[in-house]
DNA sequence: TTCTGTGAAGCCGTTCACAGCC
DNA sequence: GGCTGTGAACGGCTTCACAGAA
């Protein structure tokens, strides 16, 4: 079974837009509606969901709450994962009580940050430490993925430390690449990159016109 | 000139890498290096690169000054652009002063909020108003770009709103689709969706074991 | 020798067309 | 008729191989 990341990504994408399906007590989904929910072709959502050995119902399209337990046991999204985040500062403490983290299959059980002034000073339920304290609290408190939040320089040292004490994945936010080792998976979210590509579309956009 | 999504995207984080190194005083860059700074191989960086018809020195690389003006002028990162963000929550307000918007290209010139609560606590060197004044305010400052950090159910109608004021860009951080007309960019930073994305390849990794 | 520039090859993902099913 | 499932065709991006230049 061969997963493209592209396929991954849209999964996931998918699994998303059937929290609110089954809410609304939705029993059928059509390829056509998922496509449109997550921008693509309903060619590639039936291909996508076939690829993961799911099926749907002719005429009526897929079952939305067994695709829904379907998609998340393939690919592991229904039990809920430990993350920490590294990095107190305004966005750190943001993404530190950031409620659609909780409430949809990740649970955010740790904050680091080097100043132990930031520490005494944020007002969050969520339990912080000190950046020294990482190696332990992560085995002990079984977290899977860290996320970065520091300043760019501090993001290789900071990120090594999480993979010493055993995270398997690592979401950045810093806008500094970060070397992982092969095992280790990593994400770059770089809010600034985001912008720069809006801009340089803006422009070749109205250069066709 | 046809550029795909993938190298836009390239030469976006191409351009991100360049300024420390302008920085550092560094005149010349191979593809090689390039490629390891931000992922990919030397082959897609030349590649990229010449597809926008900037040239390199055999033997030497890129001269790091002139390849940052060229890069920067073809997609159009020169010039400083004008951003503002609704939605003045945790996340809405941590952005508001994210420095590295402003370092590298960004000025973020307005803030939003429907509540006129948040909008007299809130404290920021950054103009702040309500949700009612996005027409006005956009118009007048020639606001190009608009981030969305509100709940995902306000998102489309903030967006409307936006659009209809002239914004050309749209980044959404709400966890839900928005739709926008063909000549509106827009990008879509679903922090839920990264780390679901995290988790499933975390497990694909496990099973290849 | 070392690095860029680029046509050609190869590969991979998306699209298509159509069979199957209710 | 309407929707899924899937092998085959298509297209586009990446990789390669090699020419050119200092």
């Amino acid at each position: 079974m061969e997963l493209s990341d592209n396929t991954i990504e849209r999964i996931c994408k998918v699994f998303g837009y059937l929290n609110p399906l089954e809410r609304g007590a939705a029993e059928f989904v059509s390829s056509k509606e998922l496509a449109k929910a997550i921008g693509t072709t309903e060619y590639t959502v039936r291909k996508d969901i076939s690829l993961l050995g799911v099926c749907g119902y002719t005429r009526k399209g897929y079952a939305v709450k067994s695709l829904k337990e379907e998609l998340g046991r393939k690919l592991n999204l229904n039990k809920k994962r430990k993350a920490c985040i590294v990095g107190l500062g305004r966005l750190g403490s943001a993404l530190l009580d950031y409620e659609k983290f909780q409430e949809d299959g990740f649970e955010i059980v740790a904050g680091f940050d080097c100043s132990i002034n930031k520490l005494e000073r944020i007002k969050t339920p969520i339990d912080v430490f000190s950046d020294n304290d990482i190696k332990e609290i992560v085995a002990q408190r079984s977290i899977e993925v860290g996320i970065l939040a520091v300043p760019s320089q501090r993001a290789q040292d900071v990120a090594d430390k999480l993979i010493g004490a055993g995270v398997k994945g690592i979401l950045n936010f810093s806008n500094h690449k970060v070397i992982v080792p092969e095992n280790v998976i990593y994400l770059n979210l770089d809010f600034t990159n985001a912008l720069r590509f809006i801009a340089a579309k803006i422009m070749i956009n109205q250069n066709q016109n």
